[in-house]
DNA sequence: GCAAAAGTGTTCCAGCTACACCCATGA
DNA sequence: TCATGGGTGTAGCTGGAACACTTTTGC
């Protein structure tokens, strides 16, 4: 075995006591603006949207951005941006709420230095808040030009949905408080971007226990068929139920 | 159904131009600190373990905290934080690093109003850096008296490590260069907190296409026992091998 | 030969997909 | 009674766990 610990001494700076320089409390900081922004995510009309608003002034005048804005005094990012949604969507309509990621990038905004925290927002299917003249729902997959990097950020609210649909039970952001299977698989198509069976996806979700049967169905169209009993999800707050789909611990 | 779409109509701030005070970019911005931090983790004896420093000055005096410190004026948070961790360990040892999250809660400092991105770094096993004097590695199982939030920050980089294990070749960011499959199950064991058989963990990652042989092999120690063969992982990058481990697209 | 450690073959099982078939309803 | 859409039964596949067995070494 020759692929051992290899010491190294030729580091100047590992011994001495520069961390207090670091890590020190009183000397000039350096401060910076940080926002917080919002990806909120919907699905309209079988179509995965995000709601965003056209900025009327430079920078970036004419494209659009994700809702969000300065972190107040006394604010924790998660309260700023409940608070900063509020004057986009009722916040009673948002069903789920994480953090995404942290943009640093120093060229990011062209003319002052931010930070800006990003957040997954959902909003369940079939409700339509109220919005201000000057923001509107896009489809995720066709974004309009869009401001800074709030493109990326878009696409990387998308990619965390779409993993979390996997492995918890994220759907009941995205699905009204009692809906059919096949309106469910409807949402669970929009938001992956393939099909996904409604017979399969039942008994999936109910062997892991994400959701039950109301009891109640939905009588059926002017085309006939067989009512489609209704369903609800067991809880409505995240929950991981498929942790160890694989590398699961010895039985 | 009754489960449609209700119109509201009783929210005062939703129709105003209220966003270009919010949105605004010339008024009086509220300045924050911002700090990157890291939860670094290597194997070490066959234990999971968090690199920390100690404290010497108030606030938390003679706890131990994460390294990391202020951003930089033309800094990106990942920028600085490899800065910093310079001031720890050496870089080039550092075989994997990515954003964990931002920690934003106003009495997280006791002082100042200070913002934290905390970041995941991985070094590979079997090589010991230099560090500072105040500096050294903990058990991720048994932390120390630790400052501020930041032992829930490395509990939430050990829950980062143990997942990607599951679906992602990180594995790679613990592992040297080359090593046995034996070696291999006792970082995944150390790292995942159960037993990982070294013969199906050989199969399961040969079939991702993650590892491969090298052709060499390690003599046998003192008490005999077949030679075991050297494996090396086949790309030293994060990439996701096992997406859709659960509801995949259709054939 | 014997013990020890690595590697292989094989079986089993969970979980998901696919698809044929059955059920309930409207026109 | 037929078309339509929902629900059930079941076969098949994939991938991981478990475990017995074989291989290769030191003593």
């Amino acid at each position: 075995m020759t692929r051992n610990g290899r010491d190294r001494v030729d580091n100047p700076e590992a011994n001495g006591q520069v961390r207090a320089s670091v890590c020190g409390e009183a000397d000039h900081a350096v401060l910076s603006a940080h926002e917080a922004l919002a990806v909120v995510l919907q699905i309209r009309s079988g179509e995965l949207c995000v709601l965003l608003w056209r900025r009327a002034l430079p920078p970036c005048e004419g494209e659009w951005a994700l809702p969000g804005g300065r972190l107040g005094a006394g604010e924790s990012l998660g309260a700023s941006i409940r608070r900063q949604l509020a004057q986009k969507v009722d916040v009673r309509d948002l069903s789920h709420l994480e953090q995404l990621e942290t943009r640093s990038d120093p060229g990011r905004h062209p003319q002052r230095r931010t930070l800006a925290t990003a957040y997954l927002g959902l909003v369940p299917a079939n409700i339509d808040p109220v919005v201000p003249a000057d923001t509107g729902w896009h489809p995720a997959a066709l974004l309009p030009p869009m401001a800074f990097d709030h493109a990326s950020i878009v696409r990387s609210g998308h990619h965390r949905l779409r993993a979390k649909l996997s492995y918890t039970n994220v759907g009941f952001a995205l699905a009204p408080p009692e809906f059919t299977m096949s309106e469910l698989s409807g949402y669970y198509r929009a938001a992956l971007g393939h099909d996904v069976a409604a017979t399969n996806l039942r008994r999936v979700l109910l062997r892991r226990g994400q959701i039950e049967e109301t009891g109640r169905s939905v009588p059926s169209g002017r085309s006939g068929g067989r009512p489609a009993a209704l369903f609800r999800f067991r809880t409505r707050g995240l929950e991981i139920t498929d942790a160890f789909a694989v590398l699961r611990p010895p039985g």
